[in-house]
DNA sequence: CGTTTTTGACCGGCGC
DNA sequence: GCGCCGGTCAAAAACG
């Protein structure tokens, strides 16, 4: 039951300039939107490679990673380990807030400095309990304004927040909707 | 008093 | 093997 592939979705990143603007709260209703997809648990489950998942852009500047071709001196294995590689996503924020509110609760885990970076990396995860849902914060080395956030993993409940504001809406409908019943 | 943050320890992978 | 690096654990502190 290993070999599911998984290099669906690889990195996906997005740029979003202003945090006081129409961008930015599609940034952040997208983050809302997102989750309410359900999941069979091992699908988000194993999360056991530690090979990093950060964007290879927020590494410290290094020349171009050449091509696919990996050492070939030699044997090469082509054993490619398949790093079960968890579906990741990046953005990109301007804002001097670290955490973007995106309606999840996250409990913070761990923290770390970067190599080449003034500021920490910060590591949280989601608190729902069957959820292990990941997310790190860090700024980016240069220009220190714009907030990186990247995603690991997809929600397997709804979104608290999400709920908080629709309930009210939905009870509306169904209130108005009981007037076609009659 | 339960939950979250802090922070050094710990651990696995990788390059030398 | 050794040390660095990135990621996680967990105990204690902080918080509300």
């Amino acid at each position: 039951m290993d070999d599911r592939e998984e290099d669906i979705n690889p990195m996906l990143s997005l740029d979003v300039e202003n945090n006081n603007t129409f961008s930015s709260f599609v940034d952040k209703t997208l983050m809302m939107m997102m989750p309410p997809l359900t999941f069979p648990s091992e699908v988000v489950a194993p999360s056991s490679s530690s090979t990093s998942w950060y964007p290879e852009s927020l590494h410290a500047p290094q020349p171009a990673p050449e091509n696919d071709q990996i050492g070939d001196k030699g044997k090469n294995k082509e054993k490619e380990k398949r790093s079960r590689r968890v579906p990741r996503i990046a953005f990109q924020t301007r804002s001097d807030d670290d955490v973007l509110d995106d309606g999840y609760r996250w409990r913070k885990y761990g923290q770390k400095s970067v190599k080449n970076n003034a500021h920490p990396r910060s590591y949280y995860r989601c608190t729902y309990h069957t959820c292990n849902v990941k997310k790190q914060v860090q700024r980016l080395a240069k220009d220190p304004n714009v907030v990186v956030t990247t995603y690991e993993g997809i929600h397997n409940h709804p979104c608290e927040k999400l709920m908080e504001t629709l309930n009210p809406l939905l009870r509306q409908l169904q209130f108005l909707s009981s007037f076609s019943n009659l």
